[in-house]
DNA sequence: GTCGACATGTAAATTGTTACATGATTTA
DNA sequence: TAAATCATGTAACAATTTACATGTCGAC
């Protein structure tokens, strides 16, 4: 039997990877070559993302293609890092305002503290409001039901299992405490 | 020119990967079939692994090829879970055992957990006694580092910029003082 | 007898890692 | 002038995601 398969590539689809972002997060207000961008991977620390040229370098060139960054040139020099793009600027503003899911809270913590650093210039106090408010309610509730499965299960775990579990919810407080006090800096 | 290149794929180095090593955690007791596997992966929250079937039988198939998993039999059943190898006990306990490095701390803290979270029955106390106490001194350095990094460029970074290193240090700091706990529970 | 859960897989595309390779410029 | 750092890439490989594909079994 033979199967058709028509492959919906829809090229006005971008979806960036989180790599991609972080680079359009550092270079959104002053433009960096390749280079500047992994020493700043390597020492911010802040960045669990690899800084090797073999990740860095395509992931530019892949992003160029796309439209969401082009490189500058720079009078007196022969320095020509990249800058972003209206595309880019849109793209990662989209990113930033994108609705907070149950999903995003239980295992991409880590995507949606890269989305707060770099939302600062371009999003307004209202979204950033919103922001920390969607995320301290689905942390609130991720808490509970993390204290909830531990109350039930507790007997039958395991040290190690309770203690890990124990962590979980160690860190999802700590999070929710981070929250309410990013809410004041922030007002 | 011409270039001769030896590539040294020595077949006796084996490297799992992290959701290897999840799965050899949770079989380590007991035999489990892929869709168990792959339903306990989805449930337990635990893990930001991917449950998918292409995520999980090939790791499976993989994993059995390299003798670390093995087809056990049941009787009055057609079901053939997976059970670990001898090979797959020593493989795993190797990578418990395994010295903490200052990056497992500053960029793997979740392969750490996931270590402690298995290491249960198959290594001794004073194993988990210097796991838990190297990790915490890793912890005690990284985040004086953080703080210092902190104090030292507050003043030019942005709000957000703080507002994100400040979490990095707070998680930090929550999961030393859960390695106190765990080391007098452990005890 | 259909729906949902159980159960296991494959294929293509994408991504990321590791290792190699090269050359310019600065600094000691 | 040798070493270190700046700077940019490629190639081979390994791993993951997404989507497709199939079949059984029990419940209602």
């Amino acid at each position: 039997m033979f199967v058709i398969r028509i492959v919906l590539n829809m090229k006005n689809i971008i979806k960036p990877t989180l790599l991609d972002f972080a680079i359009l997060g550092l270079i959104q207000n002053q433009p960096l070559s390749g280079y500047r961008i992994r020493k700043l991977f390597e020492q911010t620390a802040l960045s669990n993302y690899s800084s090797s040229p073999g990740t860095i370098y395509p992931a530019l060139k892949r992003m160029e293609q796309l439209g969401l960054i082009e490189k500058g040139v720079i009078k007196d020099s022969k320095k020509s890092p990249f800058q972003i793009t209206s595309k880019g600027i849109s793209i990662l503003t989209s990113w930033f305002v994108k609705p907070i899911e149950k999903e995003d809270v239980e295992k991409r913590i880590d995507e949606l503290l890269l989305r707060f650093a770099f939302m600062e210039t371009l999003v307004d106090k209202k979204q950033k409001l919103l922001f920390l408010t969607t995320f301290s309610d689905y942390l609130s509730r991720y808490i509970k039901e993390l204290k909830q499965h531990y109350h039930q299960q507790a007997n039958e775990m395991p040290l190690h299992g309770k203690l890990a579990l124990q962590h979980g919810v160690d860190t999802a407080m700590v999070t929710l405490k981070w929250c309410k006090k990013a809410l004041i800096e922030i007002n």
